[in-house]
DNA sequence: CACATTCTTGATGGTTTCTTGATAGATTTA
DNA sequence: TAAATCTATCAAGAAACCATCAAGAATGTG
């Protein structure tokens, strides 16, 4: 089913160049205005209504590009921008009503990497669009990472070892989240921190260990003679990349 | 004293960490309002008057980011831009009081990574640099040095040799790092131990040695016939960079 | 509001790393 | 050649760092 090679049809071959953009707005005219404008510029457009749709199918489609309202009725934008960073870096430009500096700034940091204010120019936001497209770099976002027997689901936020569902707490899963994204890295105690807890908590080490200290405990066999969660010493942690 | 042979000045070393930014503006008062507002954020801001300056310093500084104004007096900013995307693509940001279309879609396609509008809020421009430099950043693009079968990979802050990992500790890698950074070069006590322990143990050169014996112990084959580090009596160390 | 979960903080013992001193070989200088 | 200086290495105590347990505080939930 997954195999579906002969399927393909010829409309679908041309329509391989063209780049996805993802439209997320609960307003149909916007929407249908965005459809109209991006699609006669060779765009191919989808759309979703709602933060839940927007992340199922950043998922399912894997858009060249997300439009991302920032008034949806059921989450905010910027939580919507702060999931879907979690595991892809698909560009998203934010398209709102408000002006306010906090807002842009907030949506800029949570991971957008544009924020354009209704009412908008079409000119601009095409040439907005070309610069994130340019900037955009796949490097296969897959939302599955596994070592050996761990697997981290970004999307789903689910940690399984040997098929098996772990229980994390928030805080360890973000962790965990984090060290996912820098794998194989060497992660200091201050850039985990800072990830997980934010600014200003760069100093609390002791925290840091004890939730490694307890997501150790969940994920490796023998706590004392890690498998993936190495220290280096001094320095911070990394997670292993080595199957 | 003979000792300082290689002209590495002191702030050459400490300047490492913080981020440079290039301002090319033709206004002195907004010069001044940005590097004030630079500086505090831990930016090391650098200025240019006019398009020709602007190119030069972006070669000589290599800055990590250009805030470039639109209205300068030789050059127009979009010129400018192009010229410089001919090289790099380091990010520039469009400043300008010009709030057109035309304008905006030229800059943008000439390259340019974002355009502000004047007035801008400080809080924004701040945003919208740290998403410039977001992208400028490529993990998959790690400069991994290498010699003979030693690698080093900043960052990841990994040491192999022969494909294994070498654990080194904190001042061993901190050692390590500063002679990749000027390998070839040599390096004297007195430069390793500031850039290692900082200002004030420039006379511990004992420890260097200690530190040093443990390093080649480390990485060398033989030790007493280091084909990495080598000894230039009198003066420091040097890392090889003859494969 | 009571309950359960999670987070934070303190205390403790074990480990790693850093620093210092001692010693011997190598190199330069008088 | 002898003295002085520079270099490399070993080893041991000091200091810093790490893992873990456990208890109280905070947080969320019905």
């Amino acid at each position: 089913m997954v195999y579906n090679i002969v399927s393909i049809e010829s409309n679908e071959i041309d329509a391989m160049s063209k780049a996805k953009i993802l439209v997320v707005d609960d307003e149909q005219a916007i929407r249908r205005f965005l459809r109209t404008s991006l699609d006669s510029h060779g765009y191919e457009v989808h759309e979703a209504t709602s933060g839940e749709e927007a992340i199922l199918q950043t998922v399912n489609l894997q858009p060249e590009l997300i439009i991302l309202d920032l008034g949806l009725p059921d989450t905010n934008g910027i939580e919507v921008t702060k999931r879907i960073r979690e595991w892809t870096s698909t560009p998203i430009i934010i398209l709102s009503v408000q002006n306010e500096d906090s807002d842009k700034i907030k949506a800029l940091d949570a991971g957008a990497d544009d924020y354009v204010t209704k009412p908008f120019s079409v000119g601009e936001l095409l040439a907005r669009l070309r610069v994130a497209m340019r900037h955009a770099y796949h490097p296969e976002a897959t939302p599955i990472f596994t070592v050996k027997y761990l697997a981290v689901d970004l999307v789903a936020r689910r940690v399984t070892l040997n098929d098996e569902e772990v229980q994390l707490t928030p805080t360890e899963y973000d962790i965990l989240r984090v060290m996912v994204k820098y794998a194989g890295r060497v992660m200091t105690h201050q850039q985990l921190l800072k990830e997980v807890r934010g600014v200003g908590y760069q100093t609390e080490t002791h925290l840091l260990r004890v939730h490694m200290s307890n997501l150790r405990r969940k994920l490796e066999a023998d706590p004392s003679d890690p498998q993936y969660i190495l220290t280096e010493p001094g320095i911070g942690y990394r997670l292993t990349i080595d199957t």
